[in-house]
DNA sequence: GCTCAGAATGGAAACGTTCCCATTTTCCAG
DNA sequence: CTGGAAAATGGGAACGTTTCCATTCTGAGC
């Protein structure tokens, strides 16, 4: 094998000439035609590509066929680990499928999003998927019906004709709400970043409120950033004043909050266990603050996996008529943080 | 402003029929010649533009200029949190200057570090920020030679014309030893992932040996994953059984070692303060752990900025000779863990 | 030996731009 | 007025592919 030495990019052109072939032939060789050219043609081109260090080009290949292999991801919070493990998940599967991923951070801004779904659009991604930082419904519904498939991860939009795929928000509220009461808490309070446009937090904070009335458990809701710092660790205080009685345990909806509960427990010197707390997220880190703190973890491999999935189902003909939403369940793991 | 409500992408030519002008006016509207135009064009092409929805293809432009707007960067685990702020700085550079970003996670495979390289290259990027993962010499020569300026991220790669952005290594190193030699620790062990092909890996861990010698410290190194955790646990315990009479403390070469190191610390029951520790790379939990991990903070924002700032100035003709190598000093945070 | 189906191959148009030219328009000095 | 330079605009080729269609080649059946 030759190195591409050229200075230039050899076109399919040259290739040809070399291979004594017409440019059809190798663009043949290249496509998915392969079984078409006698075996003696194939060798020629084989051999000419090989000693030009030719690669097809993708802008020529995406112009023609209206189509590139790339697939657009929108994230919201690229600092979060959470969406770090996901992305990590949907880069895999992109590549085992050919696909490159081009990832774009939001920072929670809708502007920012807007701007770069036009972009997007503009090189005519195969697929895209979408964490949303807020309601772009009239350009996703562009896509779609432009033919551009979409997947929502983890947050809902309007209602459009996206598969949704995510953690099943319900089971992981019900199931950290059965594991405080086995460990024997009486009275959850839940923290949440504020749900803002975030349907995830939406969902998992009203789940909340009803499943833990449903149980008759005492209980209440703390939203991180609608108070400063003084006021939240206040309301902290007062919820376990409250339940004297009571034995006490903080639910946190998201890794960010665990974070901050987490620094908060700290500052007000409760002891983890004693009053009891877990999250939502798997960290790092949690197995580090002693005891070590209860989380929830998702699947996040598995979730941007099926996230590609859902794609190819519908850039391929093959309509498979798949399921609009994949809820995944997250898994317990038990550390000091839950234990009295 | 009308919704691009068409079921199809329009085109250049549907938006100068609709304006009543040629293809290469409205060319020049969206390309950066808008003044060339007279203010009633300007006009004109501005209403059917926006009636159709219109927006330039990417894959077209590409194709004909044999450039993109695309910034490739590679990353070698994108699962690190440094690499990630990384990531996030060099994001909004590119977004400001216009330019979108495909990121490629290698995994640290250099494998699939040739499979991403020869896809930018497809895809024809502007500009190639990496963080390398092998030696890919060959093919990011092929790409200067190309005339796609290339910026090598954190790690250095043989011999290549490419500027490098990063930490300043020996000041790091020194930074650190001095803080642990003015907080009175006398014995110093550094712990770090195996260099491999790591450039930094390898300056950080010579750095630190020469740098110990220099000030007569009672210094050794420990390379984690050549051993399994119980050796590894094993020398830990011996560097300090080693120096009775002094006060010990380790120094971490990056996020993953300090993250090990704090485990260990808590597995061998080590008080953090009267045993030293210390990392490179700022971590979201290193205030969480009681009483806190002190650490040198890299500047990510600068970094991943400074990177998309070098592809520019090599980008445009405007040919200024940049350095060829940027480092960044650390920040020191203090904490707990280092004091005595 | 001839016909003809099917395999193998090639020519040329088209994808949506940009950019080099050529053409038309404008406007001012003579 | 008029010549002519500068400003404004337009026509068409080219970028590197894919794909439709046409052509050439092969060999089996008669």
């Amino acid at each position: 094998m030759t190195l591409p030495s050229a200075s230039r990019r050899s076109t399919i052109l040259e290739v040809a000439r070399l291979a004594g072939a017409s440019k059809t032939s190798v663009s043949r060789y290249f496509g998915d035609e392969r079984e078409r050219l006698s075996p003696a043609l194939q060798a020629r081109i084989a051999h000419a590509a090989s000693t030009l260090g030719y690669q097809p080009n993708q802008m020529a290949r995406g112009l023609k066929g209206g189509r590139s292999t790339l697939i657009g991801m929108l994230v919201a919070d690229i600092r979060n680990p959470f969406s770090v493990a996901i992305t990590h998940g949907v880069e895999q599967a992109c590549r085992q499928y050919g696909y490159s991923l081009l990832v774009c951070n939001t920072d929670n801004d809708p502007e920012q999003e807007r701007q770069h779904l036009a972009l997007l659009g503009a090189y005519q991604v195969a697929g895209l998927v979408v964490n949303a930082a807020g309601s772009p419904e009239r350009q996703l519904h562009s896509f779609i019906s432009q033919g551009t498939p979409v997947v929502l991860l983890d947050r809902e939009v309007g209602h459009i004709d996206a598969d949704v795929v995510g953690l099943d928000n319900h089971l992981a509220i019900d199931s950290a709400l059965d594991h405080l009461a086995a460990q024997g808490y009486q009275a959850v309070l839940y923290v949440s970043e504020a749900p803002g446009q975030s349907s995830t937090r939406q969902i998992r904070l009203s789940r909340f409120t009803q499943s833990a009335q449903q149980r008759a458990l005492s209980h209440a809701t703390l939203l991180l950033s609608t108070l400063d710092e003084t006021d939240t660790l206040e309301t902290l205080s007062q919820f376990l004043a409250a339940h004297p009685q009571h034995a006490c345990a903080v639910l946190c909806g998201n890794g960010t909050a665990t974070l901050a509960v987490t620094r908060f427990f700290q500052t007000l010197g409760w002891p983890l266990g004693e009053v009891g707390l877990m999250g939502i997220d798997e960290l790092d880190w949690c197995e580090l603050v002693t005891p070590g703190i209860t989380t929830l973890a998702q699947p996040t491999d598995a979730i941007g996996k099926a996230a590609i999935s859902c794609l190819r189902h519908k850039i391929a003909p093959l309509n498979s008529p798949q399921p609009t939403t994949l809820s995944f369940a997250p898994s317990l793991i038990e550390r000091g943080s839950t234990r009295r």
